[in-house]
DNA sequence: ACAAAAGTGTTCGTGCTACACCCATGG
DNA sequence: CCATGGGTGTAGCACGAACACTTTTGT
């Protein structure tokens, strides 16, 4: 049988805007470091114990089990390293089924793309740590394309769908939902133009509180929260839309 | 081991822009049947001859062997339905996992979308027929939910990639190409705003080479052809596009 | 000349960006 | 009363939809 040996495992590249301080910063290049240090996309990565590729970091995940799907498999692989209530989003990303691509057993990757509100932080084993996506570790098989793969996705899925409730905070000020979408972007966005964007689409609802104002003064700010707490595609057509 | 007896398939949804006879037509309901019958997206499906789901129809596919990755399995297992060279486009979709998927022994199901040109009209097997995507019939499985993400992934890449290049002759009038995207987004597209919309990404570029006038008359079509003949996005950000 | 099909030009609406300007709060 | 941050108003631009009009062919 040709294809008695072959198992599938599963791996998900889990993202959390963070906050990394500045002597963890400066030592880096190209990174936005304002006084204070940099916010950031972050990905969970463990760094393995033994070969193969000793030393090199893994995204989490692991094997199949015969009477799981795979988006519950990963939820179970993922609870050794996260509390899993933290996860507010989940979704499947592409198969990296090279024969090759790992040693051993030939075997089939199913990836995921994760993501964990702010404000959580979660306690981690020592083994795992939250890695800016700017400045990845050297990275065990193929997991570096995986973590790119899953960024490319979730910036896409920033401008046409609400993906970003599974970024934010229950209720949040414009301003951090701006620094979120800057730090998984990678580029500057305007909080005025992001508020009309998401409100004219229904993304955003007011809930009526109103942030403390800073030390410095300034007014307080509007909360929001997310409409929706499960994905919605809200940009659907970019172009060749369906006559009304 | 629990995971031992798990096995991997492969199902590719392949599909064409076809022209059924008006009488193939008439018999249903919804279908768009000026005379002369309609030009619809097909699906390739074949009739299963035994249990189980004895008479249903399924997806070509089968299992994966363990020297091959999934899109050489996917491209081998379509040499037995259709001349592999007239298989233009062929793109991973998601993995379908429920462990009660299948009766028998758990198998994992990754899914393709493959795309067929015009005017290709390839010898197939007794067993199996393209079928409009408007009139499924019987599906095997959870084949008929792979046919459903199938057609919304191609309607949607229609709209922001240059995709209809798998379904387009190399050469093609705009009248054409109008067809191929009203049968594959189901709803009218005007031939002037879709020559502007690609015109101006790029996507098309002109032969200089025009086709005869039909009988009847009428002004000859500029020929045009799809400038690249693999994925390319045309059209990224719907919104929260990057500063200039 | 007329019908048919292709191609062009024009208007309109909409959605996003950019930026100037007004509002509320703390020191 | 001024600095600071939040919010509103508005002008401009780019894109696509719709549709009238012109061009080129066959009969």
């Amino acid at each position: 049988m040709p294809n008695s040996s072959t198992t599938h495992e599963v791996l998900t590249a889990v993202f959390q805007v963070r906050h990394f301080p500045a002597d963890a910063v400066a030592s880096r290049s190209g990174a936005v470091c304002h006084a204070g240090g940099a916010t950031e996309l972050a990905v969970l990565l463990w760094q393995r114990a033994r070969d193969p590729q000793a030393d090199a970091w893994s995204l989490p995940g692991g094997l199949v089990r015969n009477d799981e799907d795979l988006i519950t498999s990963a939820r179970r692989q993922l609870a050794e390293k996260v509390d899993v209530q933290e996860v507010s989003h989940l979704e499947q990303l592409s198969v990296f089924s090279d024969p090759h691509r790992v040693p051993g057993p030939r075997t089939i990757a199913s990836t995921f793309l994760g993501l964990v509100p702010l404000p959580a932080d979660p306690k981690l084993p020592t083994d795992t740590v939250w890695h800016p996506v700017s400045d990845l570790p050297e990275m065990a098989f193929d997991h570096g394309t995986v973590v790119e793969h899953a960024r490319t996705r979730l910036a896409a899925k920033l401008s046409y769908t609400n993906i970003a409730y599974g970024l934010a905070p229950a209720e949040f000020p414009m301003s951090t939902l701006r620094e979120i979408y800057c730090a998984a972007l990678g580029y500057q966005v305007d909080a005025t133009n992001l508020a009309r964007v998401l409100g004219r689409r229904g993304v955003l609802t007011a809930t009526g509180n109103t942030a403390r104002s800073g030390r410095t003064g300034g007014r307080p700010a509007a909360l929001y929260r997310f409409t929706d707490s499960c994905l919605r595609v809200t940009d659907e057509f970019a172009a060749l839309r369906p006559p009304v």
